[in-house]
DNA sequence: CGATGACTTGAACGCCATCAATCGCTGTGG
DNA sequence: CCACAGCGATTGATGGCGTTCAAGTCATCG
């Protein structure tokens, strides 16, 4: 359901722009900012390690976060001249940079980079038209159960999802708030669905996937 | 801000597909289907007359309507071959249909075709991503206003807003209830930023844009 | 005319937000 | 080593915004 997990996507990217000349990497420290909302849009950045946020912000600083990008994701990536979101790092983070001017370069000649970018634009419009049925018609129970089945299918070690981010972040992902956050995951605690690992609260096993799914709907 | 409102992707498309052996036309009574989310992606869309609404269900029937079409908008165009809305004719509707098949044929020899599709694409994502904003973190005025912002600049005759949508289809687009909707409607109505023309109050006057943009941020 | 459907308006409820206190872990400095 | 500040998370208490339920208006159409 997320952005460009498909590996194909990936490996398409990275063995059209194979060339180490148009690329390099770059570390940022936990919450450091990679890019902001309308800036020019440069490069593309691939995750490498770590985790990463996109947000917009309202003129008040209310938040939405429209993705989390982990190791394999391509984000970043415009049409246009200009970023649409803020991508953050959310813990210390290393990406893959690729010049925005060298894929339009290839892109003029290669019908077939072309059609990876509109596979990536599609696998990412996918995910938001589902996150818009959540931030619309979910009631809070229904959007943390599903958050936690999408980190199911990604951030697993040995049946451990290991969420990067805060509950804050949480919470502005699904359109609630940390406390509510909060609440959902100790009732579902209470109900036997999961199982925190850590005192931080960020390891959880998921005891009790179908009990998610169906409360998810 | 809606998907597809440039003129330049629509003259782009439909010059690609010129040929009228490739088009044709058809129409949809008020409330007809014109397909359904999960069903096979084998034409394209454009309205040429009416309007058409696009949602997802919850399997109780909640309902978010991810976009509104109307004449000139593209839609139900896919990367993949299911569709993942349906799609249902608001008024009495008049569409050209293109085949999916000559689209992908045209695509794979002319670049700039991928490019127009990309293009679009790109707009769409953009539209909701915007829209996950609203529906993450806009309170219910807000949600109210910048739907009339959005509608304003496109069903407006002189000055006027003709909305083709009931209430309900507002309230399923903005993620509230159509009695949330009405009561916002009434206030804008009363502070003086809007005024009714008919009686079915779908004629909206916007008496004070800036007035709706301060309320929507 | 009576029925139907879209819309508005009112009243009460409930889910989630807000405000606040507490817990536990981490790290820092005396 | 211990005290304590700071941060993230949980939990409790209260309130408010939007939902739900309901009644009433108005236009349309048989």
């Amino acid at each position: 359901m997320l952005p460009n997990t498909d590996p194909k996507n990936k490996s398409r990217l990275l063995g059209e722009l194979g060339d180490p000349k148009v690329n390099s990497k770059a570390t940022y420290p936990q919450g450091a900012k990679i890019f902001g909302e309308a800036e020019q849009a440069d490069y593309i950045y691939q995750v490498v390690k770590g985790a990463v946020r996109s947000h917009k912000l309202l003129s008040d600083g209310r938040r939405q976060i429209g993705a989390f990008h982990l190791p394999g994701d391509i984000f970043g990536l415009e049409n246009g001249a200009l970023h649409r979101f803020t991508a953050e790092a959310i813990a210390d983070t290393t990406l893959r940079l690729v010049e925005r001017q060298s894929l339009e370069r290839v892109a003029k000649t290669d019908p077939a980079m072309v059609r990876a970018l509109l596979t990536m634009t599609t696998d990412n419009l996918q995910h938001v038209e589902n996150h818009m049925l959540l931030l619309g018609r979910k009631n809070s129970r229904e959007r943390v159960a599903a958050f936690l089945l999408e980190m199911n299918g990604r951030v697993t070690g040995p049946s451990v999802v290991a969420l990067p981010m805060s509950r804050r972040d949480i919470a502005d992902y699904l359109g609630i708030t940390l406390e509510t956050v909060s609440r959902a995951l100790s009732d579902f605690k209470q109900k036997g669905y999961l199982r925190f690992v850590d005192a931080t609260q960020r390891q959880i096993v998921v005891l009790n996937a179908d009990g998610l799914t169906e409360i998810d709907q």
